[in-house]
DNA sequence: TTGCGCTGAGAACGCGCGTTCTCTATAGTA
DNA sequence: TACTATAGAGAACGCGCGTTCTCAGCGCAA
């Protein structure tokens, strides 16, 4: 009707959505190249034909599914940061959300580091989009530990340990890395701090 | 001649070391599976006939590269301790170690990470590499920290601290992650000893 | 009712892969 | 010298992939 409609919900929409969901699901428990286009029509119900109408290119789907995870992240890191109040706190519900995660029985590492294992070397937009997601997350981070009062060391120190936590996590299959990590949070924060104050 | 023979260097040998050598390096800059055999036949100059008879299969060779990088990590962690006198240092070299690794021009992550990451899910044998090599490693930190007379939950932290900085270096492509990977280990170190003392 | 345009299902295409097969060249033995 | 066994090069195979093409079916205008 005019230029300006830009919340439209369309069937295709739709379908994209659902797209994405059924290729999240595949391609975090068995990776990328391992689930073809076939598969995706075939699970999802949308043929190849209407799915190369929705999306251009494999590699576009993967950048949607990144895109999204990349969204649910921040909406359940902002999550469990809104239950705590103090900066402080906010700074260790991250690895709350980490224990949260980490125990889910589909947890199989960090989305993002799979993907630019398998793809980041030949697919630049993979690398980019895992890089604009770590990027992100070390910012907020360090506005949170801004807020905090603490030196500017602290942060990229707290983001390497969920990281290592992640990492941890999925490969050795073990959970308690989120809390392991949280502990050596709160004495890096401690001690940051007492050196402040 | 005796069945006591098990040190003798065959011809094969040579090829299958210059084999691995080529595969690593590919497969390291690339990904496995963006890496055919073919293209592995026209590095090495090694026949595919030959190929398969050096290695029964390609995941075979995936599996030789990740013991040989598992033996080379070993050794460099070992020899970045040998050059320091307590067992304090001799976990802060870690970090010394892995600041070497990161300035590398072609650092490009963890070599487990980025295989578990591509193949992990579809090819049990490289979940089980990676997990290996992260066991050894976590226990050797457990040995090192256990020597330092540390409680035993900074060796988790420490080895966390460790994953995080190669993840982070990779993806951010900031080798300064392990700087600061080293310096919330000492803090972690000493507020550990510190509770001790 | 007839014609027309469009949507979409799924068959088909071309390519590249891991692996195997064939055939040649050579070295050792009588 | 003649024969045989072996090794090896690289052509060939079968399959599975991402992407494209064909054609049937349907809604709508006149």
């Amino acid at each position: 009707m005019d230029a300006t409609e830009t919340t439209v919900i369309t069937a295709d929409d739709a379908l994209r959505t659902r797209a994405i969901d059924v290729a999240d699901r595949l391609f975090y428990t068995r990776g990328v190249q391992s689930v073809s286009m076939d598969e995706l029509r075939s699970e999802t119900g949308i043929s190849l034909k209407k799915m190369y109408a929705l999306f251009p290119s494999k590699e576009q789907i993967v950048l949607a599914v990144l895109a999204r995870r990349h969204d649910i992240w921040t909406a359940g890191i902002a999550d469990a940061a809104s239950r705590v109040s103090t900066p402080r706190d906010r700074l260790l519900a991250i690895y709350d959300f980490l224990a949260d995660w980490f125990t889910e029985d589909d947890f199989r590492g960090c989305g993002f580091i799979n993907s630019f294992g398998e793809l980041g070397a030949t697919v630049p937009a993979v690398a980019e989009a895992t890089r604009d997601q770590k990027a992100s997350f070390q910012q907020y981070v360090a506005e949170v530990a801004a807020e905090a009062g603490a030196p500017a060391y602290l942060a990229p120190q707290l983001a390497i340990l969920a990281e290592g936590a992640q990492t941890t996590a999925a490969i050795s299959g073990v959970p308690d890395a989120a809390g392991q990590a949280r502990a050596a949070a709160a004495t890096l924060i401690d001690a940051a701090m007492g050196s402040r104050a």
